[in-house]
DNA sequence: AACTATTTTTAGACCTATCTAAATTATTTA
DNA sequence: TAAATAATTTAGATAGGTCTAAAAATAGTT
């Protein structure tokens, strides 16, 4: 077995490589991490070892077939947990990440299928990121930025950028929720910032930076 | 935090001492953690350090109010974990430990008090076992084993000893399971085995061995 | 191409948890 | 009570994961 370390490792380089498909460097990793480079060039060479990893010195890394598997097995497990958490134990979307992260790294097969099953094999968790089936299959979804439609288009919120708590809270604050109608009213030319209407109803003003951080899809 | 391995001790000595008070012997921690006697001193040593038992060399142990405080928590999530398990993912009485071994060391207050909620506060874990509410404390049973009790005695099964699944396994194939009602038919001179029937229907013999592991009270 | 700045790796330590083998202390037993 | 046996602790190693400081390689820039 891999230590949750390994696990957690492997799980940011996958996060890293998603969508830009280039090797991932060292420094990425350490960031992501929270940790120091040198410390990260000892995990790498260990996960070579293990052929979780392809790496070659200075030339950064990527996932082995065998460790795509592994990132995504966890990944599908931090997503059913943090659904589980907020359909059946009351959690709110903005306290599902930080136990999940514990909880990713459960070993069980029977476990996490039957989770699956009692939530009636959800496709999406709390935040709108795809759950990979038991395959490791991930059905994608084609939203963008909030920030990168105009004026008069109307969307439907279908995830969030930041999954920080603070963030989420203040979505919260404002009403703004998956599956949310969101209609661009005005695009200020000066900062980019937008007046947008919630499901027809509240009017609201958000920054480019909170219409970066928001995903949608047209209705 | 402690880690997962100083949970696991303290979890240790506390059933070593539950029902001898004396002092918990390296050896017999040694024994029951699955390891060695020279590692146990290290990490007795560690755990004294941090107040959490009583250490004095060649003298044993006893867990400090703190360090019990711990066990018991870890105790309640274990117990907890495989209620929920039998309760709401279908798993089997023999099938629960293994994966409560790992849950238990899941630490989120908010947590393990919803699934508490979620399960309506059980006072009994799938073998019989008491489980401590969030202060600690136990709701004791009085029950003995089978092998105490004589011929006539009318008796309901209420808890196991023997935890593993080979024996849960041999329990099930036979129609025992919590609740039912055992009556002591015959009791064997020879070998202390005995017939019994189960619920006023079935009829089995049982070893003196498995008598033992079984617990009951009268009804 | 040569110099500089950045990135990455190595060297050397440290901490936790574990082990085996040897030494020490406690307990039995004659 | 002295010898033998059992239990416990210490000494010395190993392995995983981390760190700082220094060295090496790569990338950028005149
Ligand atoms: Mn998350
Ligand atoms: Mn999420
Ligand atoms: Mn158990
Ligand atoms: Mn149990």
């Amino acid at each position: 077995m891999n230590s949750f370390t390994a696990e957690n490792y492997l799980k940011a380089i996958y996060k890293l490589v998603e969508h830009s498909s280039n090797p991932v460097s060292t420094n990425s990793i350490a960031e992501k991490m929270n940790t120091k480079a040198a410390s990260v060039t000892d995990m790498l060479k260990k996960l070579a070892n293990k052929k979780l990893i392809n790496y070659q010195k200075y030339q950064g890394v990527y996932l082995t077939t065998k460790g795509e598997k592994v990132a995504l097995s966890v990944i599908r497990k931090h997503r059913l947990w943090e659904m589980f958490l907020l359909e059946k134990l009351d959690f709110k979307w903005d306290e599902v990440h930080d136990v999940a992260e514990q909880l990713e790294h459960i070993n069980s097969e029977k476990l996490i299928s039957q989770i699956d099953k009692f939530l009636n094999y959800p496709k999406f968790d709390p935040h709108g990121d795809p759950i990979p089936d038991a395959n490791g299959k991930i059905q994608q979804q084609k939203s963008n930025s909030v920030s990168h439609y105009k004026k008069n288009d109307a969307l439907i919120m279908t995830g969030v950028v930041d999954h920080s708590a603070v963030f989420l809270q203040y979505l919260d604050k404002s009403g703004l929720a998956l599956g949310n109608e969101i209609r661009i009213k005005e695009v200020i030319e000066f900062d980019k910032s937008l007046k947008i209407t919630i499901n027809k109803k509240n009017t609201l003003f958000i920054s480019n930076e909170v219409a970066k951080n928001i995903l949608a899809i047209t209705r």
